[in-house]
DNA sequence: TTGAAAGCGCTAACAA
DNA sequence: TTGTTAGCGCTTTCAA
């Protein structure tokens, strides 16, 4: 079926090694018989198959990227980051996505590493009924990889940000604005970054001395539809409306934006909205949105980076962990209570 | 450094052709050494070498899927498509995007090619100055794939929707407002959708005897910034201004509508706007966007299907085209013109 | 500068 | 029911 090295070799009259070392540019092959090779290989449309060299050598040039959503746009941006400096060092992606199911990144993980995968980004979920039995799998192989989210107890390569610092930043924001009912629009379950999130939101509260108040925590989501469906339940059944509220991520904030109009409340006159991730429909929504700045493009490309510079010196390389900035974009949605 | 099939065989007392048997439940195997087997795979945490196994079976149980754009919605939910039918017939995805770049594109096609994944969904760049020896080698090998976008001169494997209905349905519609003033902001180049919303558009115009003008079509591109900053340079310059305007995707319409609002302009009121695509933000956006519906999980769950079917049957099985409903989807972004 | 041969970790005839 | 063996298409060592 296929062209194979030993037809090159058969036609070219040499043996495959030296087809071999020709398409492997080594050196040590006559100028002559390098022609001679290239000639045949040209002439019959060769290609070698990556899996006999990935066998024989032990490594695959794929990178396995686990994410949690695959119809995100901040993933799209993550992913957009990897495969720009993937497609630069010659890597190709494998990718698997757990749509926020345990169960599936344990499967994914074990997919990706069965093929072979010379590392692994990984978006992580967690919470305490979720199995890390690959981690520590991944820890004692010394098997490349990087996270984009930190694990409690573990200590693993890490690119993200200071999730608490920026909720803790963005709730200041409101709070500086005379703001004292803030909700929190919390994410989907075995988000880490969504508890650390909490952890600023409850932090900027009491340190302002503005009690926590239960009720104003509200398990959400990571959808616009989560957004909007949370927003009309809770907005129309609380009994004190906050007048602000910050939004585990800017879907679920569009979401509850297009709640609060529709039900006659303004935003931001009657309630101040913060999102988490910039996606670039912010600036183009019914109220553009006031968020906080996740660099996913590059989360995605430093996260790459690391991860090949891991696979190249395997066995003396220090864990790093990256924590890139992530600023306060200030759109409209954010306004002083009236 | 990985436990092999063959630490296996030793630690069981068995020959590996019979732990083989075992890892994918062959039958003639005694529940004994089956069950003795199974204890040694899971005390010494054996995970078979795909890469292996593939070399060996001639079969990945890949899929090399390839899109123009990583960090589009649209293709975003293609992806969802294609991975969730993937995921549940036990197949991988090897991603590639050819980023609008035909060479890029060819790349891609050899890369995971090389990687010999058992088939290939392909969204193709197209155009005078595209390589299609890809598609030449890949119907000489019968190598399973399918396009998601059809080929001009080449019977392939399809999935699509009839663009240029679409188009004209669209343009109908706005002609049956009342408009007569139409442009037409095209996608990027290199693709074969574009030039049929081209046509299906100027079709409309013909037949409903409008004049097509030149001057209105003008070549955007299909990034919100593209359709903002078109917007911006032809609503500032052009004599005598549409009244309603076709773009190639939601996204640009979302930048023109942007750069609309900028320059003043009312939409629909003074402009009335149509996208293609439906991604999930035209409802969110500040008008929302009456659009053209593209079924995009559909169109990567029915190729992943006929793909898989295409690779179990490889030598007899007959070229399908498969064309999906795209309807018009009416919101808020047209009016007739006054 | 080139070639022979063993090996990567699996599968699959075929024999026992 | 199990084992032996050759082979998948490469790379790499070592000898020529």
């Amino acid at each position: 079926m296929h062209i194979t090295i030993d037809d090159v070799a058969k036609v070219a009259n040499v043996s495959k090694a030296t087809v071999s070392a020709v398409i492997n540019n080594r050196p040590g092959i006559s100028d002559k018989t390098r022609m001679k090779v290239m000639k045949v290989i040209k002439k019959l449309n060769y290609r070698p198959n990556q899996v006999a060299r990935s066998l024989s050598i032990k490594e695959t040039k794929t990178i396995g990227l686990l994410i949690k959503e695959i119809n995100n746009p901040f993933f799209g941006k993550v992913m957009k980051g990897v495969f720009d400096t993937c497609s630069m060092q010659d890597y190709t992606v494998l990718l698997g996505s757990s749509e926020l199911s345990p169960e599936k990144q344990t499967g994914c993980i074990e997919t990706l590493t069965s093929q072979r995968v010379d590392g692994l980004i990984i978006s992580p979920l967690q919470g305490a009924d979720v199995d890390f039995g690959f981690l520590v799998d991944l820890l004692r192989t010394n098997y490349p990889f990087v996270m984009l989210d930190r694990i409690h107890n573990y200590t693993t390569n890490l690119v993200d940000i200071n999730n608490q610092e920026s909720a803790y930043n963005a709730v200041k924001y409101l709070l500086e604005l005379g703001h004292t009912r803030i909700a929190y629009f919390a994410g989907p379950p075995y988000s880490a970054h969504d508890n650390d999130r909490l952890v600023g939101y409850q932090n900027a509260l009491v340190e302002h001395g503005v009690p926590v108040r239960k009720n104003y925590t509200v398990p959400v989501g990571s959808y616009i539809e989560n957004g909007y469906e949370a927003g009309i339940e809770f907005f129309s059944s609380i009994p004190e409306l906050p007048t602000a509220v910050l939004c585990f991520n800017d879907l679920s904030a569009i979401g509850l934006i297009n709640a609060l109009l529709e039900l006659n409340l303004r935003v931001p006159d009657d309630v101040s909205v913060i999102g988490f991730d910039d996606i670039e429909f912010c600036s183009s929504v019914k109220i553009p949105l006031t968020t906080v700045r996740i660099p996913a493009f590059d989360i995605g490309k430093t996260a790459t980076d690391l991860l090949i510079e891991q696979i190249a010196n395997r066995n003396n390389f220090e864990v790093k962990s990256i924590l890139l900035d992530a600023p306060l974009i200030i759109r409209n949605s954010c306004a002083p209570p009236k």
